[in-house]
DNA sequence: ACAAAAGTGTTGACTTTACACCCATGG
DNA sequence: CCATGGGTGTAAAGTCAACACTTTTGT
């Protein structure tokens, strides 16, 4: 079918996807610099326009793997962004995913056919994106500190497994929030959401901490 | 600009609300009965195209406005949902949203430009939908029931106030589940979502019921 | 034997659950 | 004065917060 109608006429939809790591107990977010108008030379989160062939999910995959050279990440869908001027070009809605992974792990790809480079930054030290996606970074952050309460999402963080103290210090990362050790260990655990792998990590000169593993799959809660 | 790239040619964004109703313990949610193709004579959620000079809620509640006549909810924005294969005519994304209101307070448009019927449902005898509007109605009805939780969404549903025990009865309508009184009127009290009116609701040969509104705003509660 | 960080247990405060009685009203 | 449903209090159980000591390792 053809558009005709001007109403509705000429729209598009962006998938965006805003993909977390943590280094050294700092909470960095992937952007992108624009290398075409509009935004030529901006930085902005991962993403592009979805294609025809492929659904919202996919189009996110596609884009992060495009624009980044990264793969097999877990993303969540957090909320679509609809402002009538949001993109200068035309008429455009986007979908916002989160993710979180290891950016150790992974070769970050510094060019693309639509970016000139590519970094991962601190979260308060994200200057003025492209677009709305200050807004959208806003919303993702919010939606990634809900999501770590009782989720396997830092599972993508953490695939070879982790340890209570590590895993702690990424909590406290994540939330800018303290806790004390003892009554975290107890918290994290009862939410079963790891399992005791019975392989030690290793320090310079202090006791050696147990490595658990994220579960594939965790319990629902009851809310009420 | 003129979208002249195949890949991303000729795509729409749907705007679709689940509007629900509580009716003595019955969740129903409002559907309309097509009267143009695709999907004629098909009942699907209210809802429609995106047109370029509104947000995303504008759209929605332009939508419901045009096909039922109701104004004045406040709506929740839930999900994108874009599967390839969605609409039958083009690529269209839905960005689903979620609104309660008293459908006794309301005069539904039974026809409209687009529409030949108009009903309020029960979530449980809901037939099968046009589009993928059965996936997009399941995942409101759950978006609904962890809404209710700590939120004041169902002050839309009792604007003139509610005694707790109808309160209670919405809540185990809602999530279908039964409450201890005194226990339930002790956790909802301790959400400070309500304020005490001071006036009573009269029934019919037993104790008056004192009446609460919900509150406009609503605070805040920690995850962790 | 020391430093550094991991691991564990207990007590008191608080919250939640289970449950029974009294109250206001209309008939 | 009875039936109906509203409103309240309390004790026991369970959960959470605060806190200090012991363990393991490398040097």
């Amino acid at each position: 079918m053809e558009v005709k109608n001007k109403l509705y006429q000429n729209q598009g939809i962006h998938v965006i996807t805003a993909l977390f790591t943590v280094e050294q107990g700092v909470v960095k977010v992937l952007l992108i610099k624009r290398k075409n108008e509009p935004f030529f030379g901006s930085w902005v989160l991962t993403g592009g326009a979805l294609y025809n062939n492929e659904s919202l999910e996919e189009g996110a995959y596609r884009e992060l793997k495009e624009k980044t050279g990264i793969t097999n990440v877990p993303i969540k869908q957090v909320k679509a962004f609809g402002r009538v001027d949001r993109s200068p070009v035309m008429r455009m809605v986007a979908v916002a995913y989160i993710g979180i992974i290891d950016s150790k792990r992974v070769r970050l790809l510094k060019e693309s056919r639509n970016t000139q480079d590519a970094d991962w930054v601190p979260i308060d030290q994200v200057p003025k994106l492209g677009y709305d996606h200050n807004e959208i970074l806003d919303y993702a952050v919010e939606e990634l500190r809900k999501e770590i309460i009782h989720s396997n999402i830092l599972k993508s963080l953490f695939p070879d497994g982790i340890t209570i103290p590590e895993l702690q210090k990424t909590y406290e990362a994540i939330l800018k929030k303290k806790f004390d050790r003892r009554n975290f260990r107890k918290k994290i655990l009862s939410w079963n959401l790891l399992e005791d792998t019975n392989t030690y990590q290793k320090f310079e000169g202090n006791k050696p901490a147990k490595i658990y593993k994220f579960k594939e799959k965790i319990e629902e809660i009851d809310m009420i």
